[in-house]
DNA sequence: CTGAAAGCGCTTACAG
DNA sequence: CTGAAAGCGCTTACAG
């Protein structure tokens, strides 16, 4: 199966032209049909191999997406975005592109060095999945290449983005909640470490609005620091009943937390996360969350990208994917009173 | 930030060929230095970018090396060989190469269709990562293109391969239980699932074997069947001291069931894992387990791959990366009756 | 030190 | 329905 068989070798031993071999397996018009096969049925014995870097020399296209990820959400144990990778992956399959994974180092990040699959011309378009500095968003706006956000968004940057609804989510996941009788509800995040925790929060404070229940700032919980290291939180005086967390992760420690100092969960107090990942099921109880579609996001997200590639400057602003709550066992029914 | 400009409108520009403007931008000879310099400014300025389609086709290289991983082991919660992809891509950055992830589907590797990066001469070599069936190693076999198998190896096959080394691994792990007084001890792992669950049984063995202890049948304890889903399975009865499992995640299941059927782990009962992933810190006792070195297992690769792309036909046969004990709360020392 | 020519493998008009 | 010509952007001999 020697294989720097190319058309025109094809084309040799059929006695036509490779323009010809061309048209016939891209099966475009201007071949009988019987030609046609004859040259398909060719090419496989022959065990012919597509030369892409021909076509894309030609087209101008490279058929490939960057996806870049931050090193910071790459750590042991942090898996989301790699699965959300793995599902782009996929889903470009479908219109015969590739995806080139580059995590941003954090020097990278700082020094404003955009990923060598720029300057090298290997890719279609840039996904960035992952929040990365102001700095570097205006860096790269800079490029000149469709690109997107997925998972995250910025206000003052005029990119397309595709995220969970995370406002929504935590809406629906405080309002119920709430009908489960619960009052005294604490959020736990840090509100300027990353956008999705501002979003979750401010779902958060909207269902308690709506229910003309007092937000308080002590009941609002630093989970980690600016840069995104996690911190021993202290936990408020009395307990409140429930505590909607910004992610799952942090959901398992605090309750961890909680089942050490002697408290039940949920009996005691319930706790909620966000994600629904690995962390909502590896402890007892399993946690109540909100599932993300990650399939769809990346479905959403391939989708858009595909249509800026084939139609440079078309926009869609900020898209917004809706989750689901899953209902486990980490919250109690509150008797009333 | 137009980027359309190529080789030759930097030539015209300074009113030189583009053979010199490729010379100057290579950093090979034959160009005056200052002319190197003014080459390589005006480049900056005009935004170019190197067009590596062009230099792809005319050298027949990709610069990218495609990863198959197949489907069953990225569910969600298994991270372990994405977190190798990453470090495989962040390896290959120093080459200038660049990775294409492929996940593989189960029908397709049941139909044994290559992926298509193969037929698209997209790579310049492929990377196994994780066991496929017999007959999907033989059409690999049947690529013409360097390949190796990662974390795992086949008899038959001829190719090279890197992997943990499993065997001694397991072997030093059951040499630490028996120091520490037991002597019943159990292994737990389907045998004929992969080659890493063999050699690591192997390794269980070969301690026994040496420090005179029985292989007992029924302390060999199936985890999964064949197609690698777990099954529950029956704890012998009297229970041995200690469980080696073949990986951190059944060793964190069993110790959840030794747990729910009132065992105390490790006073009543010591079990160690084998990977030093998640698994191994979110259970009280935190596991004693092998870390695997990914990071070095990606570098040998690596390493391998592109001498194997630059020396085609070299050849490296079967690497062993060793791992390191980590030692945590598991294993309980055995008072001498 | 510099450049004209040829070619990598394909595709896109265009002509027959 | 079929094909000759030109070109995508670069590099590799080779000549000056």
């Amino acid at each position: 199966m020697k294989s720097n068989v190319t058309m025109r070798d094809i084309a040799e031993k059929l006695g036509v032209s490779s323009v010809t071999v061309s048209k016939a397996l891209n099966d475009k018009d201007g071949v009988s049909d019987e030609l046609k096969e004859r040259i398909k049925t060719l090419a496989g014995e022959m065990g012919y191999r597509f030369n892409t870097a021909a076509k894309s020399m030609k087209e101008g296209l490279t058929y490939n997406i960057g996806v870049v990820i931050p090193e910071r959400f790459t750590g042991p144990g942090q898996s989301f975005y790699l699965h959300i990778y793995q599902q782009i992956s996929r889903e470009l399959e479908q219109y015969g592109y590739y995806g080139i994974l580059h995590i941003l180092h954090r020097e990278d990040e700082e020094q404003l060095n955009l990923p060598r699959i720029y300057y090298d011309r290997k890719v279609d378009g840039f996904i960035l999945l992952g929040q990365v500095s102001k700095p570097y968003i205006e860096l790269v706006q800079s490029m000149d290449l469709p690109k997107m956000f997925l998972d995250f968004y910025d206000e003052h940057a005029d990119i397309d983005s595709v995220v969970t609804d995370n406002f929504y989510g935590a809406y629906e996941l405080t309002n119920y909640l709430i009908a489960q009788g619960h009052r005294d509800i604490a959020y736990v995040g840090n509100l300027h470490s990353t956008s999705s925790i501002q979003d979750r929060f401010l779902g958060y404070y909207k269902s308690l609005l709506e229910h003309r229940l007092p937000l308080r700032n002590e009941w609002v919980l630093s989970d980690r620091d600016d840069e995104g290291v996690y911190v021993d939180m202290e936990l408020p005086q009395p307990l409140p009943t429930a505590f909607v967390c910004n992610c799952d992760q942090v959901a398992y420690n605090l309750v961890q937390k909680l089942i050490a100092l002697g408290y039940r969960v949920p009996e005691d107090c319930s706790v909620v996360g966000f994600d629904n990942d690995v962390y909502a099921t590896l402890i007892v109880p399993q946690l109540t969350t909100v599932g993300v579609d990650i399939e769809q996001m990346a479905r959403t997200a391939i989708e858009s990208m595909m249509k800026k590639i084939s139609h440079p400057g078309s926009r869609f602003g900020r898209v917004l994917v809706q989750g689901h709550i899953v209902y486990r066992d980490s919250v109690q029914r509150m008797e009333r009173p």
